[in-house]
DNA sequence: GAGTATACCTTGTTTTACAAGATAGCTAAC
DNA sequence: GTTAGCTATCTTGTAAAACAAGGTATACTC
């Protein structure tokens, strides 16, 4: 059990939040990431998860030139993904306090 | 994207956290997390859960007669499971103060 | 034109969560 | 004594997630 063994699914409401703080590209987006705190997300994990929320329509994307290297892919929330970030929040919230409640029942 | 789909790796901490109260046993343990708040954990989720658990040497178990029933496997904590439950402890208080502060970034 | 940094994507493996169903012990009622 | 119902555990099979590893391509600098 490791730790990012414990982030399935969170990571996608994780992305989602930082998207709608302002559009975003995956190589960005990985060392946002990574400054909060989260250290093991290569982008073997947040390529796929980008495609995949894509996919489901709760972000798009926009080509744009970069300064150095091959185009970047910006991505923004879509109004679906709005929903599905606040629902996230409340899920989220809801996990958070079973949690601690079972981790601090004895204190 | 569902509630449970969030859990991964998580149920584990919280259930060494439970064993660690006192001794549960399956059965008991679903519905304990049913009342803590986990709705849909089925048994089908509980028990490969343990016997992983039991493989890694975290917990141990005993069989004890039941009231009603076939025998009741009794669990609990190893010193091994202590360590990784201190451990998950720490890993939890991580996680959530990553994902807080990523979800409150604007406010 | 070689090297380096930027940027994106794919493949294959392992683990996880879970639904569904199998198995079996005990008690009570009939 | 057998049926019904609750208790209790375990197995099988499926789908999805996280990730490591590796592949491809662009642009700048020297």
């Amino acid at each position: 059990m490791q730790t990012t063994q414990m982030l399935k699914g969170i990571i996608d409401g994780c992305i989602l939040s930082i998207i709608q703080e302002g559009e975003v590209y995956g190589y960005e987006l990985a060392s946002k990431l990574d400054d909060y705190g989260f250290e093991s997300f290569s982008e073997g994990t947040i390529y796929p998860i980008l495609i995949r929320l894509q996919k489901d329509k709760l972000i798009q994307s926009t080509l744009k030139k970069s300064t150095a290297g091959p185009k970047r892919k910006y991505y923004s929330l879509t109004e679906k993904g709005e929903g599905e970030l606040a629902s996230f929040h409340m899920r989220w919230n809801q996990l958070s306090n079973t949690v601690n409640q079972i981790l601090h029942k004895g204190e």
